[in-house]
DNA sequence: TAGACTTGTTTATGATATAAACAACAAACA
DNA sequence: TGTTTGTTGTTTATATCATAAACAAGTCTA
């Protein structure tokens, strides 16, 4: 096999493009994310849940000014990940 | 939107390595993409199926030694659709 | 001619991605 | 006051997709 396996976790677009927006950031909102990613609420709730599950990132819930209040954050695990699927993925990308 | 949308025949390890794989060479058959991918025969027909559905391959049916021969070529629209996939998810990988 | 091999296709099913529907609470307004 | 609109997310229903197992059609060989 001439190529590396992309992990499924981050192999897909709305997931990696998560990933890829916390790992410039100490943390994000949800609604900074749903913006920046254009997703729909229900599909950016499933994917972050989907991310803590794996460990890649860490979430709290809060509030602020009266509303829920989701914060994401890169965990360390989750940076790896990052760093091994950009690593894999140039494989495939320069023929 | 920060992130560019994925074309969603690309956005899968087996279909983009083969695709990866033509764009290094005239043509390639299927045996040969089944060895530098390590994918099963079925998975193979049927991504490959649909590469050429969507305009991406074009596909040779012959014979050798008796036996079928399936032969794959990259076509302009997948070479095309290739760069185009390049450049986009580059903006997922450097944060 | 029976059995094993080659080359691929079809199909069954389990997983996945996504949007629609829902929930819980806050604020505005009538 | 109470009802209606807005905010912030979650749950769920469905349609698609990826994959391997099963199948098919022909070939070789003993």
């Amino acid at each position: 096999m001439s190529f590396a396996p992309l992990d499924p976790i981050l192999h897909n677009q709305l997931r990696l493009a998560v990933v890829s927006l916390l790992v410039g950031v100490e943390s994000a909102e949800f609604n900074f994310i749903l913006e920046k990613t254009g997703a729909t609420r229900g599909n950016l709730s499933v994917q972050l849940t989907k991310l803590k599950d794996e460990g890649y990132i860490t979430i709290t819930k809060g509030y602020r000014d009266n509303y829920p209040l989701t914060t994401c954050k890169l965990a360390p695990k989750g940076i790896k990940a990052f760093e091994q699927y950009v690593k894999a993925i140039q494989d495939y990308l320069k023929p």
